[in-house]
DNA sequence: TCAGGGCGTGTTATCGCTAACATCGAGTGT
DNA sequence: ACACTCGATGTTAGCGATAACACGCCCTGA
């Protein structure tokens, strides 16, 4: 005796017991207009009867697009990355999105390449490069004919539709907030060269020294880890004259604090501190950490919103959007004490 | 004189090109055996030149299953299933599936009834649920039927497939460390009291006491938070009878580090503290902390067997594992000075 | 020599949905 | 009262794959 499992409902099931057909049961499901009140109701309560689902990936073949939004991002742990992430899946989930995620290892053209092809394979209604070096910057060019796509966080500079923090506001904001405590000039501990994120900061650093007509220092490299933050809070312990240093992260701004406190400089009495991030711990390192705080969930719902004006039709108003951040007071900035 | 935008190229184009049926252009893409060397070559060719990729959504719906992997997880930035849900992206990309991730805002049965049900509209081919907390866990029994599922960080006691890191294990490694350094006993800041972490550390923690006929301090109850542990620790820091903690994660403990800072208590040399979780930054807390390392790859790549298994056939071996962590060790113990 | 069994391949049906067109009755204007 | 429009619904034809079966052909064994 052969019992086949059920499968799940279909649309026909739904018609039939609703006494319609199919066609009907598609129109109340995508809210086509023309459809008779009374016989929307009988196939919403067919439906609910049934514990009837549309399957996605039949109306994925027949539109050729699927309720999918594809995102490309580095495997990272980042805090801004991740923290964007986060970010653009919930307001996509909201909008009645899924979020497929293709992580890369390296930021290279290849890679890039590929998982946004592997995205087009899932036919996604769009994608979103979070692209933060020039490397990913460029693949992206290499991709983008045919199908919606935003930047988060690439090259201020392109055309195509993009999103950023401005990081340079912030930057800007950061160092100036140090010389209204009456720092003489600010040092800046940079992150990895090949971030438009470490240039938009040293931009915003650099343009508040000159307008306020200071001399510039060197910048100190680094990259984004609490290690390097270290390595060069070590250097710049040893130096008296600097009083001020706005650290490109808060991860490096925490590797500053310990080598400050290690040698003995108090941080704010010695040298003042600003880092850039606002991570959820920055209020209890020690001392508190002033810092930048970016609007992730402003980056993630413009960029949702960038999308799908493509998705829509086509004529994006402005299509770079530059999202500023605020700065957060705490306690690791004071008057120089000489 | 209307001109189509050429759609992407189908099978049956390929087929044409290469002389044969779209059927045995199938047979070449699935790697069936019965196909004529000669022939596969050919099919293969006409493939490249024409760039084709092959339409999920169509096999999808024909088969009944895509290449995707559902993932349920809170919305939420904390390191552990943040890690985690990296590590799994990272773990499935290898394998050839895309993940879809799912955020949801509180664990509750609805938020994550709905979460899964939105994957299988997606007719995804397994789904991974992080469910740390006794509501999530309990929601998972509701859906469990009729799809491949692992749970991450559940219940240990729960008997459908599981994956955890051993949070017990942990904890009573990094107890007996600190008793081992000479410690009367060791009091313990614990995360939310709904997280199996947190009661899987608790009973590590205590065993690990009872184990050395020790007496057991009340737990001291926090959330995951540095805020907490900066509460917390400023209750610890005025009983002088505290010597050592144990933290039930990182943040926790940088919060304690700044109120035993803050209270003029040295650490290691007045009290000694251990974190769990090994966060980047916590080699650079002051004093470099020492902590318990979880294995996330591993989680990771042990959830996608479970999974794939499933998939596979249903016989799982053990549906259960549990990873054990590694203790790192770095500045923040050392014997009690008094 | 001839039935039978692989092997390589083609043909047809089907998955569950939407798009496009067909149909049918009830207003509407003149 | 008649053609005409329009609203509500049904019918048919795909979307691009896989599955199941059909079909020659060559090889094998009695």
């Amino acid at each position: 005796m052969e019992h086949k499992t059920s499968r799940d409902p279909a649309m026909t099931d739904v018609a039939r017991l609703a006494g319609v057909s199919h066609q009907t049961v598609s129109r109340v499901l995508n809210g086509h207009p023309n459809v008779r009140e009374q016989t929307r109701l009988r196939v919403r309560a067919a439906i609910a009867e049934l514990g009837y689902r549309p399957n996605k990936a039949a109306r994925a073949l027949v539109t050729g697009r699927s309720q999918l939004i594809g995102v490309v991002a580095q495997n990272s742990t980042l805090y801004g990355p991740a923290s964007l992430l986060a970010a653009f899946e919930a307001a996509a989930a909201e909008a009645g999105f899924a979020v497929s995620v293709g992580r890369v290892n390296v930021l290279d053209r290849n890679s890039i390449s590929d998982a946004v092809e592997r995205h087009r394979d899932q036919r996604v209604a769009g994608i979103v490069v979070i692209a933060p070096t020039a490397s990913a910057n460029d693949a992206v060019g290499d991709v983008s004919a045919g199908i919606p796509l935003v930047t988060v966080d690439g090259d201020p500079e392109r055309s195509t539709p993009l999103v950023t923090v401005d990081q340079a506001a912030g930057a800007f904001a950061a160092t100036t907030h140090l010389l209204e405590a009456g720092h003489r000039t600010v040092w800046h501990v940079s992150g990895p060269s090949d971030w438009f994120d470490s240039l938009g900061r040293i931009r915003g650093w650099r343009s508040a020294l000159e307008t306020a007509g200071l001399e510039v220092p060197p910048v100190v490299p680094a990259d984004w880890s609490a290690a390097s933050g270290y390595r060069a809070g070590q250097m710049l312990a040893r130096m008296p004259e600097v009083t001020a240093i706005f650290a490109a992260n808060d991860h490096l701004a925490l590797g500053i604090l310990r080598a400050m406190s290690e040698r003995g400089r108090r941080v704010p009495h010695d040298v003042s501190i600003v880092g850039f991030d606002d991570v959820p711990e920055a209020a209890y390192f020690i001392p508190p950490l002033t810092t930048i705080r970016p609007d992730f969930h402003a980056v993630a719902k413009e960029t949702l919103e960038l999308l799908l004006a493509q998705v829509g039709d086509g004529d994006v108003g402005a299509p770079q959007r530059n999202v500023p951040p605020a700065l957060v007071k705490r306690d690791s900035v004071a008057p120089p004490s000489a």
